[in-house]
RNA sequence: GGGGGUGUAGCUCAGUUGGUUAGAGCGCCAGCCUGUCACGUUGGAGGCCGCGGGUUCGAGUCCCGUCACCCUCGCCA
């Protein structure tokens, strides 16, 4: 070992201890006759000193040292002089009177300091990832979800689940996401899908007889990207033997529980709030609501239905709903600007328009169609609304999916510039009972609403064929502070079930056996009851880490076109590899 | 694929109505400085104004196209 101290431990305990420190220069400043560098090192930061008492010589290798350089010092732990400590810095007691000064290795000018005040942009740092990976708030983003993986392991761990390893060669499945697929170069014109999750081993590792399983597991999704979604992902993935809803969720809500202590020392009561899909819809637009404030949205449809007013008349009597949110004391706190603004955004989300009312002094509406909704109508609104004078209300008639969209994107925008909520607070809820079936509009059919393994609720069984929509899974989401931070199901666990499904979605007999025949053959051999969940560590730390991108918790993340800024990937590759492969590429022609 | 934003010095940014030689802070280089910690101070170097085209006497600025990055809708079982 070079040193015998980290840069962020030595104390006032340690004067007058010989030491040696290795680090990376962070700041030097020269003062001719005394210089101060500044050592920095995973663990913190300790001023070096040369001074008076140093040789000529190694006072003028000190002034040589430049910012990033990586050195070794060996000197005495001296006490700083009186009013020249540094409460900012948790070394800021002590300093190292230099002895002894090595350049292990200089560096050219980095692009940025990582210690700078200002960051620089995301390109630069993606680019420079090892720079940017300097920086002390990188650091800790890492050693975040270092610690929350490592409570993840123990906690299962200790209830005796066991870390399985499955493929990251499998089999596509064109249900679902877009696969990432891998050429063999043993059979010409097959290929491999990356795994979007380990669904269908875990399933096998539970009729394996294993009972408890996790991992963290990498998973991968060829779909378009944003500020929480990566092509390649983390979960920590889990699978349970003879056990219900309750109890997958119960063991999440022990680890959700330790986690918010270790991490937040945050005591959060269990069980956890439950909310029905159709509640969550009802309430909130969403399946995924943020529930740390209010802002519900209320449904308007019977005492609209009788009024006069066109745009209410016609959403009703078309089987849609008209559906408004009230906003306390919001009337004088909007512009007609801002009023636009949130209509704007309600027809960005679908909705035809944006019917604004404000609740005057005397309780009466006024706004553009205030006119439309006098006398018993504006009152019977009102009072579905509990709306008081000062009031501003948002109304929505639309088909229900489109009001659920406008007014949940609506109560997003207004819970954040209204600060309804503290930033820093952390809300965890599930979400149960998801449809098992939407409407897939490529295929004009049903599509699973989470994947083709989830077991509909027992009482739901017999709909299954009767009336998929009307069909429950017994399925479950942890929502943190509107995020979808897992979700998980029951599985079907026996054949039958599983071949209607199949059927329901459109996957014939032959379709099913081909594809996934040995799931079929397993389910037959004698399979459990069983059921799991997943959960997004990246997400997780994002949110523990109260960050606002995924990119700031992953290492080396890809930028939106799912590109690696640093290393250049995706790239050509060399005609000869893919010839191996029996691969030809169709590039389109460059565009006159 | 759609909508929005950004792109000017190594970095963060300013740049007026189209007008002479494109600026600032930080960083870099050099000088001065024995207690600083975002050290101070003096001086200096550093520009494909993302790229291509157009309009114009004249373009960082206006127009068209294009690329990259970010946010977002679709998409993400």
């Amino acid at each position: 070992m070079l040193r015998s101290h980290t840069c962020g431990e030595l104390r006032a305990e340690n004067l007058g201890a010989h030491v040696a420190l290795c680090g990376w220069v962070d700041r030097v400043r020269d003062h001719k006759g005394v210089i101060f560098i500044d050592l920095r090192d995973r663990w913190g930061r300790t001023q070096v000193v040369v001074g008076p008492e140093n040789s000529a010589e190694l006072l003028a290798l000190a002034k040589t040292v430049r910012p990033e350089w990586v050195i070794l010092v060996r000197g005495t732990v001296g006490a700083r002089p009186d009013g020249t400590t540094n409460p900012k810095l948790a070394t800021g007691a002590i300093e190292v009177s230099c002895q002894h000064l090595e350049v292990l290795n200089e560096a050219e000018t980095p692009v940025f300091q990582p210690g700078a005040t200002d960051l620089p942009g995301e390109e630069v740092r993606l680019e420079n990832r090892w720079l940017d990976l300097r920086r002390p708030a990188m650091q800790e983003n890492l050693f975040l979800r270092h610690r929350i993986v490592k409570i993840m392991r123990d906690y299962f761990d200790d209830l005796e689940f066991i870390d399985v390893e499955t493929p990251m060669l499998g089999r596509s499945t064109p249900e679902g996401a877009r696969d990432y697929l891998v050429p063999s170069r043993l059979d010409h014109g097959a290929f491999f899908a990356l795994p979007q999750s380990p669904q269908l081993y875990k399933q096998l590792l539970m009729m394996a007889g294993f009972d408890r399983y996790v991992q963290v597991a990498k998973c991968f999704r060829d779909e378009d990207l944003r500020a929480d979604r990566q092509p390649e992902f983390t979960q920590l993935d889990v699978e349970m033997s003879f056990v219900e809803s309750a109890d997958v969720m119960g063991v999440i809500e022990g680890l959700v529980q330790r986690t918010a202590r270790e991490i937040l020392g945050l005591e959060v009561p269990v069980p956890l709030p439950r909310l029905t899909w159709d509640e969550c819809m009802e309430r909130f637009g969403h399946d995924a609501p943020d529930l740390r404030y209010g802002l519900e949205i209320v449904d308007l449809t019977p005492e609209a239905s009788g009024s006069e007013f066109r745009v209410f008349k016609a959403a009703a009597e078309s089987g849609g709903r008209v559906r408004g949110i009230r906003v306390p004391g919001g009337a004088t706190r909007f512009s007609r600007k801002e009023l636009d603004e949130l209509t704007a955004l309600a027809v960005e989300a679908g909705a035809k328009g944006l019917v604004w009312l404000k609740v005057e002094a005397g309780g009466e509406f006024s706004g553009p169609v205030a006119k439309n909704l006098v006398g018993e109508v504006g009152a019977a609104l009102r009072a579905k609304l509990a709306a008081e004078p000062g009031d501003l209300v948002l109304i929505v008639a639309d088909s229900f999916d489109v009001s659920c969209k406008a007014l949940h994107t609506l109560r997003k925008r207004l819970g954040a510039t209204l600060g309804l909520y503290d930033p820093n607070s952390m809300h965890f809820s599930w979400v149960v009972d998801f449809p098992m079936f939407a409407h897939d509009a490529e295929s004009g059919g049903w599509a699973s609403m989470h994947h083709p393994f989830t077991a509909p609720r027992a009482a739901d069984l017999q709909a299954l064929e009767s009336d998929p929509a009307r069909c429950r899974a017994q399925a479950y989401d942890l929502v943190i502070n509107g995020s979808e931070a897992g979700g998980g199901t029951i599985r079907i666990h026996d054949s039958a079930t599983q071949e209607k499904v199949f059927k329901l979605l459109g996957i014939s007999a032959e379709m099913a056996r081909e594809r996934f025949g040995f799931l079929l053959d397993a389910l037959r051999s004698g399979a459990p009851p069983h059921g799991g969940i997943a959960l997004g560590i990246d997400r997780w730390v994002m949110l523990l880490g109260k960050l606002d991108s995924i990119r700031d918790v992953i290492a080396f993340p890809k930028t939106q076109k799912a590109s690696d800024l640093m290393t250049g990937a995706p790239s050509p590759v060399e005609a000869k590899q893919l010839v191996e492969l029996g691969i030809r590429t169709v590039v389109p022609p460059p565009k006159a």
